[in-house]
DNA sequence: GAGCTTTTGTTGACGCGTCAGCATCTTGGT
DNA sequence: ACCAAGATGCTGACGCGTCAACAAAAGCTC
């Protein structure tokens, strides 16, 4: 099961890479994106974009000062919080993002999705909420379900 | 579902870079030292050393020499074939390997195994080995199985 | 065997991810 | 008001992974 296991996870990641290759972007530009393009006025704080990745602080800066140089999102400072950032999609990143978007969930479906049937969903489905649940993995990676 | 997967993904390897923290080794280390202390006078040719971990080259030859400068192990010319080189396991490689391994093997059980009933493993593994087949990733990532 | 192709392994450049440390600001207790 | 503690975000250093390019040796074809 465990060589199943990580197959699995292997042909799953490498078809996700794959299919983003020509669109310009990475699949970690793409978790970052992605929320962006979701939010009110496509921005969001960094402390949002943190806890919706769940990365820590470090490395989504590192991540938006190499989106910012490449043109996809700016940064500008929050009107009640000096502390904070804002991070705000350019037009250019959110056509990115839309246009790659359909792609990204068609291929979830395509390498994963359809090859299972109903019950099959179900039990996948049970078994990674168990897992991740028992790791103490909560049932929310996402600042609106905290 | 697809969230689901992805949060039980991320608890697995959180768990098993965590498990392995300690050693002073890492999980890609890992991945080289097993199929080594396994071999035959615990060397392997870098060539069988990449198809076994499914890695190019490049990344292979990178990695040995990290691994060479740590100690871990050593490499020599081959033989009968001039271009190749011989990945040897020191006896610091050899003891760290096997006093690392429990540890991940357990960590394997204790976050996925003995979370799921025999239905599930099978569930699991019948999922797995679809979705990677689908995906043309052979049900031999070893050499020996090719 | 000369000449081309393939295999094997290494290297340098560059982007990514983690870690430790830092600066700044906000909050809560007194 | 003050001060310690926490929150927020950035940076530099360093190891990792990918990509393109390269060198050397086998293998293959004529």
């Amino acid at each position: 099961m465990w060589r199943a296991y990580l197959r699995m996870q292997r042909a799953i990641e490498v078809a996700l890479v794959r299919q983003l290759g020509e669109t310009g972007i990475s699949r970690t530009d793409f978790e970052v994106l992605v929320p962006l393009s979701e939010a009110k006025d496509r921005s969001l704080r960094v402390r949002d974009l943190a806890s919706w990745t769940g990365w820590d602080r470090s490395r989504i800066s590192h991540q938006l000062r190499r989106m910012e140089e490449r043109g996809l999102i700016t940064r500008e400072d929050v009107a009640d919080d000096a502390r904070g950032t804002m991070v705000r999609l350019t037009d250019k990143g959110y056509e990115i993002t839309v246009a790659a978007a359909p792609g990204q969930v068609e291929t979830v479906r395509r390498v994963l999705v359809d090859l299972l049937d109903p019950a099959e969903i179900d039990q996948l489905t049970t078994i990674g909420e168990r897992v991740a649940t028992a790791a103490g993995y909560a049932n929310l990676p996402y600042p609106d379900e905290r």
